[in-house]
DNA sequence: CCTGGAGTTGTCCTA
DNA sequence: TTAGGACAACTCCAG
């Protein structure tokens, strides 16, 4: 008997999911399959906590196939080999899938695409994880924006006309699934291990506040969202749906994140390199034990090592202090954004590629649109801004007013003025 | 092609 | 105490 095969990737829900929708309206029995791609966990702890999110909303996701006589079929490997051993076992008619954008997902979709090509089989994709894509919003030449606002107005212009916009779908589409022949595994089956650190529920009523409490690290009141935008546990459609009746600051953040992916898609390089070429000449002073300092939370700076400690203990830290830490590393130690992105990415619970690149380049001041270099956080100034009352600094670092506490690892005036000099002798040289 | 205006989230100094 | 300009020019975008 045909079927038809729907691949879960960072789309793990089973609400308003437009391929898997696709896939059982048109009509064949489908088998719903997640690829642990050892190409990816290869690179991964076994216990990193974003393995065991994923795993736990595939219990979940399979729980609710049980409901409807189906079940999940979960794979670990290489994808191309994977799909070769499924050929054999079931006669396959199409392939679904939600595209993925980041620059290996895309080349392995597409090397999967020849693969299913070859043996007569379809690879239907589809948009789910934006609401616009690479290339619907774009300048009149149809070149991309490299700056936010007009990017972010002629975003908001195409969603006001409803333009390349999906509604979010409301009731859950009917058709008949398969039951995988696998039983579902454990974790260990997996070659993982459970972990302490967990993705907690996120929170929407905290959007109608957003503008006014989001600088605000020890209010705590941020959505959460990311860790599951970044794993599609929620409907990004459903989200913008309910931030664009409700607050526009809320809204842009969901449009920056927009932004920086179409950025990372039309400049890959920026992977890599700076996206400004100006600062390719910066002398890094990349010194190895300040670096260790500033990841374990003890620069002595206390809004800084609250920050890093929050993330260590957590894989979380709130968006005021990620600017706070990163603009730190980058300009106080002179230490290459690259460290700190790599740090951030093997940390962060809500760790997206495009985001952390276009944020750490921000921070440096090397970015598309970025902070201009001279802008300098002063970290003190900073926690008597946004931790007025050092409840947050107090939180992570109870030890900042006795004298066990750490001398700062650098003094702020001298760190500014030595950052601002290895700048300009790289825009001098450029 | 030319041109004017604008550009996520700051800090520091001076009057 | 507080408001305003300098930082240092540059790139991007729209008309």
């Amino acid at each position: 008997m045909k079927i038809n095969l729907f691949w879960f990737r960072r789309d793990l829900r089973l609400d308003d999911n437009p391929g898997l929708d696709s896939a059982l309206m048109a009509g064949l029995p489908v088998l719903v399959l997640f690829i642990f791609d050892t190409n990816i966990t290869e690179d991964l702890p076994p216990d990193d906590p974003r393995i065991g999110f994923i795993y736990e909303s595939l219990g979940k996701i399979n729980r609710e196939l049980v409901l409807k006589n189906g079940s999940l079929c979960i794979l670990k490997g290489d994808p191309l080999e994977e799909f070769g051993k499924l050929l054999q076992a079931y006669s396959v008619d199409t392939v679904y899938a939600n595209r993925d954008y980041e620059p290996y997902p895309a080349e392995r979709d597409s090397a999967v695409s020849v693969f299913l090509k070859k043996h007569n089989i379809r690879f239907l994709t589809f948009k789910d994880h934006v609401i616009y894509e690479k290339d619907e919003v774009v300048k009149q030449d149809k070149s991309p924006y490299r700056v936010f606002t007009p990017y972010k107005n002629a975003w908001l212009k195409r969603f006001a006309a409803g333009l390349n916009t999906q509604q979010p779908a409301g009731e859950a589409v009917e058709g008949d699934f398969v039951k995988s022949s696998h039983s579902f595994p454990s974790l260990e089956q997996l070659g993982f291990r459970e972990n302490q650190t967990r993705v907690g529920p996120y929170d929407l009523s905290v959007i109608k506040d957003y503008g006014k409490y989001r600088n605000f690290p020890a209010a705590d009141r941020t959505s959460r969202l990311s860790p599951h935008l970044r794993f599609g546990t929620v409907s990004i459609r459903k989200i913008v749906s309910l931030a664009s009746a409700t607050n526009q600051v809320f809204l842009e953040e969901l449009i920056w994140r927009e932004f920086f992916m179409q950025i990372l898609f039309h400049f890959p390089a920026v992977v890599t390199d700076n996206f400004r070429p100006s600062f390719n000449r910066i002398r890094w002073r990349n010194n190895e034990s300040e670096f260790r300092r500033w990841c374990n939370g003890e620069t002595g700076y206390p809004i800084v090592d609250a920050g890093m400690r929050q993330l260590n203990l957590t894989g979380f830290m709130h968006n005021r202090v990620r600017m706070i830490t990163a603009g730190f590393l980058c300009k106080h130690l002179l230490t290459d954004w690259r460290f700190g992105e790599a740090y951030f990415a093997s940390k962060l619970l809500d760790y997206e590629l495009s985001s952390n690149n276009g944020n750490w380049q921000w921070a440096a001041g090397t970015g598309c649109d970025a902070a201009q270099y001279f802008r300098i956080f002063n970290p003190l100034t900073q926690e008597r801004k946004f931790d007025p009352s050092g409840e947050y600094t107090g939180k992570w670092v109870p030890e900042k007013r006795s004298p066990a506490y750490q001398a700062p690892v650098v003094d702020h005036t001298f760190a500014r003025e030595r950052a601002m000099e290895a700048y300009h002798i790289s825009m001098k040289e450029f």
